[in-house]
DNA sequence: GCCAACGTTGGC
DNA sequence: GCCAACGTTGGC
């Protein structure tokens, strides 16, 4: 089993809008970077952990759990011209895009600030506090996993 | 293959 | 709103 985190504008889909989701799954669309993209379709399994973090707001940080409840198929929102996310280079016969389903596991009681993840030792590591880093879906360790979730 | 220009991300 | 950092594009 694989953890990650996944990030995504609260202005956009938070996760409050899983939770109310029925099934509390939705797909997660949008995903335009390669490295990303190779990490769903590699990687990813159902079940796996999420991380939901938000972003580009105002306290960007983790903010809940979630899982995977679909593993990649093609993210069909880069077939629609009218869409935000369209792709012309993606295609039904050739999808260059990928998504996958997660489905809501539980808010955390507060948002783990990005600050504080910044200020701890034990999360060195972790490719979100990477100078520059810009990945929207990266892999996160066991520990620093239990870390984070123990800092709520 | 190089690299400048451009668009996007995302914290602040 | 600003802007640093990055990935992508496209001319050459």
């Amino acid at each position: 089993m694989n953890y990650w985190l996944m990030k995504s504008e609260p202005t956009e889909f938070s996760i409050d809008d899983l939770a109310l989701r029925p099934g509390l799954s939705e797909h997660w669309d949008g995903v335009r970077n390669y490295q990303a993209r190779n990490m769903m379709r590699d990687q990813m399994k159902v079940g796996d952990g999420v991380l939901f973090y938000h972003s580009n707001c105002e306290t960007p940080g983790v903010a809940g759990v979630a899982e995977i409840s679909r593993e990649a198929y093609p993210d069909f929102t880069a077939f629609d011209p009218a869409h935000p996310h369209f792709d012309p280079g993606s295609t039904p016969d050739n999808p260059r895009w990928l998504m996958v389903d997660v489905r809501f596991v539980r808010k955390l009681k507060r948002t783990i600030g990005l600050g504080e993840l910044k200020d701890r030792p034990e999360l060195d590591g972790l490719a979100l506090i990477r100078r520059g880093n810009r990945l929207s879906v990266m892999p996160v360790t066991p520990e620093q996993w239990d870390f984070i979730l123990a800092l709520e």
